[in-house]
DNA sequence: TAGCCTAGCGCC
DNA sequence: AAAGGGCGCTAGGCTA
């Protein structure tokens, strides 16, 4: 059953079962009560446009939805996927009130700068859709006509199911986006406190340097002899360090480490505490972090790959050093997982490459490498897959790709055919169906010029240069994306394990929000996540998680014979997991 | 003064 | 240790 979801013109609410006699109009303040009560009978999809206009109200009240149908992000999975057909009866415009996918670039062309001749092509000046700005209020009708549309298309895709199950798989992170943000993550200030006093010593006034940093700011002027240097101007300190002998190009620190020179370790020092002062300061905490909570704004589907985005409050790089202040709630755990090697996993899993399934099954599928005689070592077996997939034609890394190309040439054949596609221009496509982004208009302009024939070497350079550029995006598109999507079935089937779980536990009939009662997800990062639950369910939210895990494989790879172990952690504190 | 761009660096 | 892909965020510095 779905049950479509509008506001009305009139400020109400509108619900509408296409398929069955459901139709209703309610006040707002009556909604979650309304959702709730069909949510237990039946259990619906709710269609909506946007799970952003939804879900913060309904759990603003403390109502879950088991499952939705985001309109605005599974259009724009559908709008670009080469598996959908071209031809056919379908409409593949979509309706003018539907707004762009977070990963599509602007709303409005008239917005968008202008391909710039000079400038040359930058990587991500994305085409705006091809469409205007979003405008008007749809009905529950056109909700439900365009939920048809798009189920029709991913019917008529070359990849149906799996086109269905990314298509759920999306909303489903859109759900759980709204979810993090709502139940936050646990954050005791007084340890994030305390990490910051150790190493910038006391909080002083606004505008105030901290004491240590000032005390290696001293040490820097001194020992580069420019007494009244300000170090936080990048052109003043370039300057600085070239009068003092010291010949870099710009402040970097991986140049600055080349150099041995007295200034060279404060100033590494200091750029360090610069940093976590900026970063993750006193203010950040003063404006991120509430009530022990850090609240991130997710973007699902926020990026090209299908990876999410985070717009404010940097959730997606918290730094190591203040994970410590992530701890569990008394009485309570954090499950702590992350899937090891996701990335040469799916490539492994992707290619059907027997002889890379085969290290794929092990535990640690550098060593397996190792083991297999491909190269000597298990940090060069790591550079050297990395390298295959990023694309590396230098260092060490392009030296030992050659080596992994023999022992798995149909795994490199993938990534090199996606290469090849990026190279001409063309789309490449995940394993699930989502495409890749066109190169912009200015890309095209060039790779055109440098092939009339009064074309300069200058012009030629850089479109092979910026042709090889978007080959090594499509290169990893497809593997970063194709892992986005075991992530977030691996999350989604987490999810349904923990509501599970709620309903049938002995708390499920205890009042106040859900999120302080009983186990649920409050962190995501790529091939992370993080279960914040009462102590005596963390062994079975591992299990859950670990079940979750598995049915992701299955759902993506079938039997293909690649796992995807999880590094595991019950823990009090996010400090005490990992390296 | 507001807005944009770049350098630099944190995460995967 | 850096290199390849994907990001967000801050500060400084420039332009409109």
């Amino acid at each position: 059953m779905r049950i479509a979801i509008a506001t009305t013109s009139a400020g109400r609410v509108e619900l509408l079962d296409p398929d069955g006699g459901l139709h209703l109009d309610c006040d707002a303040a009556e909604l979650p009560e309304r959702v709730a009560r069909l949510e237990a009978e039946a259990a619906p999809r709710w269609v909506w446009r946007d799970t952003r206009e939804w879900a913060p109200r309904l759990l603003g009240a403390g109502v879950r939805v088991a499952r939705c149908h985001d309109l605005r992000l599974c259009g724009a999975i559908l709008a670009s996927s080469t598996a959908v057909a071209a031809g056919g009866s379908i409409v593949r415009e979509r309706p003018t009130w539907l707004p762009a996918g977070p990963a599509e670039g602007g709303l409005d062309p008239a917005a968008a700068p202008a391909p710039s001749v000079d400038r040359g092509p930058a990587l991500f000046d994305f085409e705006p859709a091809p469409r205007g700005k979003a405008h008007g209020s749809p009905s529950v009708a056109d909700l439900a006509r365009e939920h048809d549309r798009q189920v029709a298309l991913a019917a008529a895709s070359d990849r149906p199911s799996s086109m269905r199950l990314l298509l759920a798989a999306e909303s489903a992170g859109a759900l759980i986006a709204a979810e993090l943000h709502a139940a936050g993550l646990p954050w005791r200030r007084s340890v994030h406190e305390r990490v910051l006093e150790e190493s910038l010593g006391p909080r002083r006034p606004v505008g105030g340097k901290p004491a240590r940093m000032e005390e290696l700011a001293v040490a820097v002027r001194r020992e580069l002899e420019a007494p009244a240097l300000r170090l936080d101007s990048q052109a003043d300190l370039l300057r600085a360090l070239r009068a003092a002998g010291i010949g870099v190009d710009s402040t970097a620190k991986w140049e600055l480490r080349e150099h041995e020179h007295p200034a060279v370790a404060p100033l590494l020092a200091y750029k360090r505490l610069a940093r976590l002062l900026s970063a993750n300061g006193w203010a950040w905490l003063d404006e991120w972090v509430v009530d022990e909570r850090f609240r991130a704004d997710y973007v699902a589907g926020g990026t090209a790959t299908g990876r999410w985005a985070t717009s404010g409050g940097g959730a997606l790089q918290l730094p190591k050093a203040v994970r410590a202040a992530v701890v569990a709630d008394p009485g309570w755990s954090l499950v702590v997982a992350d899937a090891s090697q996701l990335e040469p996993r799916v490539l492994a899993a992707l290619a059907r490459d027997p002889a890379m399934a085969a290290a794929g099954r092990g535990r640690d599928m550098y060593r397996s490498i190792v083991d297999a005689g491909v190269v000597a070592t298990r940090d060069e077996a790591k550079v050297a897959l990395l390298g295959a997939m990023y694309g590396a034609t230098t260092g060490d890394s392009g030296r030992l790709v050659p080596q992994l190309a023999r022992a798995y040439p149909r795994a490199m054949a993938l990534v090199d055919r996606a290469a090849r596609d990026g190279e001409a221009g063309r789309q490449v496509t995940t394993l699930l169906g989502r495409s890749s982004p066109l190169p912009p208009p200015s890309w095209h302009v060039a790779q055109a010029a440098a092939s009339q024939p009064d074309a300069t070497a200058v012009e030629e350079r850089r479109a092979r240069s910026s042709a090889r550029e978007w080959g090594r995006f499509t290169r990893n598109f497809v593997v970063q994306g194709t892992a986005a999507e075991w992530a977030l079935c691996w999350l989604a089937g987490v999810r349904t394990r923990l509501a599970a779980m709620e309903a049938g536990g002995t708390r499920a009939a205890a009042s106040g929000p859900v999120f302080e009662r009983a186990p649920h997800l409050v962190y995501f990062l790529h091939d992370e996540l993080i279960v914040h639950t009462p102590a005596d369910q963390a062994d079975a939210v591992a299990d859950a998680v670990r079940a979750a895990a598995e049915e992701a494989g299955r759902l993506l790879f079938g039997d293909a014979p690649v796992e995807f172990p999880l590094d595991l952690a019950v823990t009090g504190s996010y400090a005490s997991v990992g390296a």
